[in-house]
DNA sequence: TAAATAGTGTCTCTCAGACATTATCTT
DNA sequence: AAGATAATGTCTGAGAGACACTATTTA
């Protein structure tokens, strides 16, 4: 029965869309393109496209990902988030969306040109107020997108995919206050970050002047759970 | 070019498959139904089907579960897992299929007939040494799913999910312990499960004889999250 | 010097784990 | 009675939050 509906409906397509997500200027970013066709054209949009033959869903979303930005996706935190299939979600026809998370340090975007469309970073702080500035659902995917990387932040070490290869655990305490939005103890979160194991490795560098006691600089450990979690509530 | 490409090859069909999970006999179990077609004839798979047209993926998944199974898919706890579109995974063509994860209590199954499949419980702890009981991957995405419901027992409270409307204390426990495989302190437990603000409400009642102190009934209150989570581990 | 950031020490409160004790049923 | 399960009480150790205090830089 599955089957003959099957082939009596056009399909529906497949695509992979991409929340690639950082911290920049003391806000969470989003990076966007500006579409080039309708529909939506001139709108922003998460940078994604079609699944192509012979590849699986990861595979897509790591080209798409260094079709867009140019960057050595294989590098970076990714993970699949969520499928998106609501029947008129693309007004060009049938298109479930299966859509990945990125997180990354602050890197500088490739121009335009080539492969690469106009990609630009946006504040997400931007998007909950102002109606509908992203074409299609994506304003979905991406709050889906950045509430996942809020909650994993509390009980894992992916908030070290959002820093440069070495940095200070001030930097890293940024990394939470910006995408949680609230203020955490230095102290305790020093603490805190030191006593998990493999978390974060010394590199034994000093953090060069600003304005304060140099900072010691570490680098990602293997470690990827974070037990017990940081609690990102203070309500217990 | 990802639009160009995605017109010259056959499109991939999308998919919805569920893992229902119940506890039952001391274990955790999976439906399964018989494949009444080839591929993979005679070899149990869990239940899906094609996306049909105008459906929204949740809604394909609940019409699924209804299919097969018989129940009211909308009073059960049923949620998107992940996608999964690796080429050849469906040796008919290219599919991508949604999970979906159903937690539902220990209850008896329609006989095959109708719509409904020959639909089975078989214990969850069968499959990891048996070969490729299952059509397709389904052994992976039942091991997803099976992983995804221990890691939510510990920050949720779907485990309520698993028991019929009133239940004891000690049968939530149960669930606990036979999802995790482990032991946990009753006495512990009770202390920490009665002091989460709405996640249990007294009914009132008291559990009929099973050889020992009557237990108080409670049924699932609004809460959702536990704070702080159940420990699964005991080496913090 | 003041201001800013890094890092350590200490106290308290919450809570998990261990386990003793009491309560109430079935056999 | 004995055995089983339910529920409460108590102690201890780990860890989070609050915050005082020291260390080391820039302006």
């Amino acid at each position: 029965m599955a089957t003959v509906s099957r082939l009596t409906m056009p399909p529906p397509a497949v695509a992979v869309d991409l929340a690639v997500l950082t911290v920049r200027e003391r806000s969470l970013h989003v990076l966007v393109v500006e579409r080039a066709k309708p529909p939506y054209r001139g709108r922003f949009a998460l940078p994604g496209g079609f699944l192509e033959d012979g590849e699986d869903l990861d595979q897509a979303a790591h080209r798409e990902l260094a079709e867009e930005t140019g960057l050595d996706a294989a590098r970076l935190h990714i993970h699949q988030l969520h499928s998106y299939g609501a029947p008129g979600r693309d007004p060009r026809g049938r298109v479930v969306s299966v859509c990945y998370v990125a997180l990354m340090p602050d890197l500088p975007l490739p121009v335009a040109g080539g492969d690469a469309r106009a990609a630009h970073w946006i504040p997400v702080s931007d998007l909950p107020g102002t109606p509908k500035k992203l074409a299609f659902d994506h304003h979905r995917l991406l709050a889906d997108a950045v509430e996942h990387a809020r909650e994993t932040l509390s009980h894992t070490t992916v908030a070290t995919a959002f820093c440069p290869p070495e940095f200070t655990i001030g930097r890293l305490r940024d990394v939470y206050e910006i995408v949680w939005g609230t203020r955490l103890d230095p102290a305790n979160f020093h603490r805190k970050v030191t006593g998990v194991p493999d978390f974060l490795i010394p590199t034994g560098g000093k953090s060069a002047g600003t304005g304060g006691r140099p900072a010691a600089l570490y680098r990602a450990g293997p470690a990827t759970r974070l037990h017990p979690a940081i609690l990102r509530e203070h309500t217990a």
